[in-house]
DNA sequence: TTTTCTGCAAACCATTTGCAGTTAG
DNA sequence: CTAACTGCAAATGGTTTGCAGAAAA
């Protein structure tokens, strides 16, 4: 029983929204983790988190190994996983289910966001709405139900798929 | 790849709230929907439907095979396997994964509803917040996303588990 | 009697784990 | 040197499928 879409992201300041920013500083920051636990730091390990941080957002493990392998062929499945696993439970990265086989991994430290998933082309979108969490809130109250965590999905077609828009 | 929470439920009236109203109903209809597609109609299948309908809400494979071999001891899994797919083929079943191992599957033809998953005991209330939904429809016009479905679930804890209102 | 069921075992697939050898500290 | 890492293969666990026999139509 795996604990349900685990909010619990780091509130760092996080103000540009550029995708590739900070990957150093968080490597160094995952670096500074391994350390605290007495693990250890290794090339293999350095590239897998190094493809994660550039990939940006909602990568499989499939994906990641691809991308690992053009750089190192050698690497297994088991490494990314194993790898993928620590950067979860160092709060570095989240891991989302939308339905598929795989689950997909995004970098943690971003705002608080739910998802707009393309059902054509797999394309997601992230989106936030202060009223939506406003109404979780109230209906929670509601339920007399404290909430930890909450996961909102809109399936549907995005606008390069539905034709508009085709610049 | 499965298509992701497929929200196309049954526009039925369904004014009482009963739990295990029209079990006699929907059997018939699942019966008439065999027969259209030239499928067979057999006791096992009746008993899987009939446990599947009587639980009401939100029931595990696991779960229904064990209410099943109550009834009837030599059911194998695959047979509750496969009877659930034909219902949710048929309009009759939804599948759900709230984020656990297994799925869960509910009735199909009741109101549209989200949930609110207890991570202590694992209940799972349905909730209903008209707000929320025009919410997210203002969201999918920002984005130029036309919303086929969507999924929303708030995990927390219940009155219950959080000791309120201990009757 | 023909086609669809059903139970069982094997197959699948994403993910995890045991093991023996490699490598970091 | 010692403990952690890595690749591989085998193990897991939920779900699906092939097959031979049972049961509907």
């Amino acid at each position: 029983v795996r604990s349900p879409s685990d909010s619990s992201a780091h509130k760092r300041r996080a103000p540009a929204p550029a995708p590739d920013r900070g990957v150093a500083d968080r490597l160094a920051r995952l670096r500074a983790t391994l350390k605290t636990r007495g693990l250890k730091h290794s090339a293999v390990r350095d590239l897998v988190v190094e493809e994660f941080l550039l990939a940006g957002t909602h990568i499989s493990i499939e994906d990641l190994l691809a991308r690992v392998r053009r750089r190192a062929s050698g690497v297994g499945y088991s490494t990314v996983y194993r790898t993928l696993k620590l950067l979860v439970e160092s709060g570095e990265a989240v891991a989302r289910d939308f339905g598929g086989a795989q689950s997909l991994f995004e970098p943690a430290d971003t705002r608080h966001h739910d998802h707009a998933v393309c059902v054509r082309c797999g394309a997601i979108r992230e989106f936030e709405e202060s009223g939506i969490e406003a109404l979780q809130e109230k209906v929670a109250r509601r339920l007399g139900f404290q909430v930890t965590s909450h996961r909102l999905e809109l399936y549907g077609v995005c606008a390069e798929c539905a034709g508009k828009r085709r610049d």
